[in-house]
DNA sequence: GCTTTATAGTATTGCGGCGATACCATAATA
DNA sequence: TATTATGGTATCGCCGCAATACTATAAAGC
């Protein structure tokens, strides 16, 4: 039973990222939870940058995340945007600043060491077996998948666009690269 | 650049595990960091089960444990055990609650239905980069390895008893597997 | 042996993440 | 038009966590 093995290494490893990730945002008056937002938005594409969908991507609630935004945004590091069909919902994109101080602080330093430490080899292992524990693990708990755009079952192509089959509306090129909120993995 | 993707599969694996965590430490009145605590309790060698040896695996300050173990001994999880010839120092032993409750309750029950989820093979393909990734982890924040004291480089065998080589005593048996704050890996 | 310094642990304070609850505004539905 | 659902906010309380200051024992230097 070598998958107790496997978790300690996982909560191990993420405690160190962690950690390193709070001394590494301290000085900017931030948290590590900050940091993953801004990483979030900075991939999210237009059906998936409101709080409610970086809460469901983060496991958190809506409350607590529009207190988090609220300091982005004091900060000055996202700016909110109010839709334009729907007066409830809110589009968070992240400022100039914003996208340098994620390119500075994330990953942290402890991270980018370590990656020079592993062989690349190790690294590219990792993927395919991490990329289908997540999707366990977000299966288990009932999450959204949140995948890439193009990844996703009711992705195609039409007048030479990006096209949403689900939401039924045409795409940016660009959007087709990014994280959506309703993406929906090709059935195993 | 794949460094970044397993940088972000185990962000989002690890925010997962912790939440689950967290609901299921919840009813315990416990936060997910309690539950590392007695994990770590359950597994660490005499050398290594006191109050700051904790703080240093989760990369925690002294202070904080001190807190964290309070509480655990508060709900007779953990007992406390004044060292015999090291007045200051004091080992951590888990209570029969406390192994109990570990046992109920770490790993989280998302993680079990995960494992189910996962092919055996890919969770052993994840096991040799995984403790690479970390060791590298380590090396990069400067922390110290932790590992079972058997895979030390001091660990040698004497009078038919496991030894240790830096603090020269002689090991019970049973210490030979656990886990030693002074633990080194063997030269790469 | 006595003084100095280092080490293990505790007490206290302050910040802020996080959940829970209640609430408000807009949208969708009947 | 009334009802219900949904996205977001405000407020409260808990508690993890760092920082600082402090105590007690142990080790090191004279």
């Amino acid at each position: 039973m070598n998958s107790k093995r496997v978790f300690d290494l996982l909560e191990r490893i993420s405690a160190l990222v962690r950690n390193d990730a709070r001394r590494q945002a301290m000085p900017h008056e931030l948290q590590p939870v900050h940091l993953q937002v801004l990483d979030y938005l900075s991939r999210a594409n237009r059906f998936s940058d409101m709080p409610q969908a970086v809460g469901e991507y983060l496991g958190l609630t809506k409350g607590n995340m529009s207190q988090r935004i609220n300091v982005l945004e004091r900060l000055a590091l996202i700016r909110k945007v109010a839709d334009a069909s729907d007066g409830r919902v809110v589009h968070l994109a992240l400022t100039a600043t914003g996208k340098r101080l994620l390119n500075t602080a994330h990953p942290p330093p402890s991270w980018r060491d370590a990656e020079s430490l592993v062989s690349a080899k190790q690294l590219r292992d990792l993927e395919e077996p991490l990329a289908e524990l997540m999707h366990a693990l977000v299966a288990a708990n009932g999450f959204k998948t949140f995948g890439q755009c193009k990844t996703c079952r009711f992705h195609r192509q039409q007048n030479r666009q990006p096209f949403c089959g689900l939401l039924q509306v045409e795409l940016d090129p660009d959007q087709a690269d990014r994280i959506c909120r309703e993406h929906q993995p090709l059935a195993a």
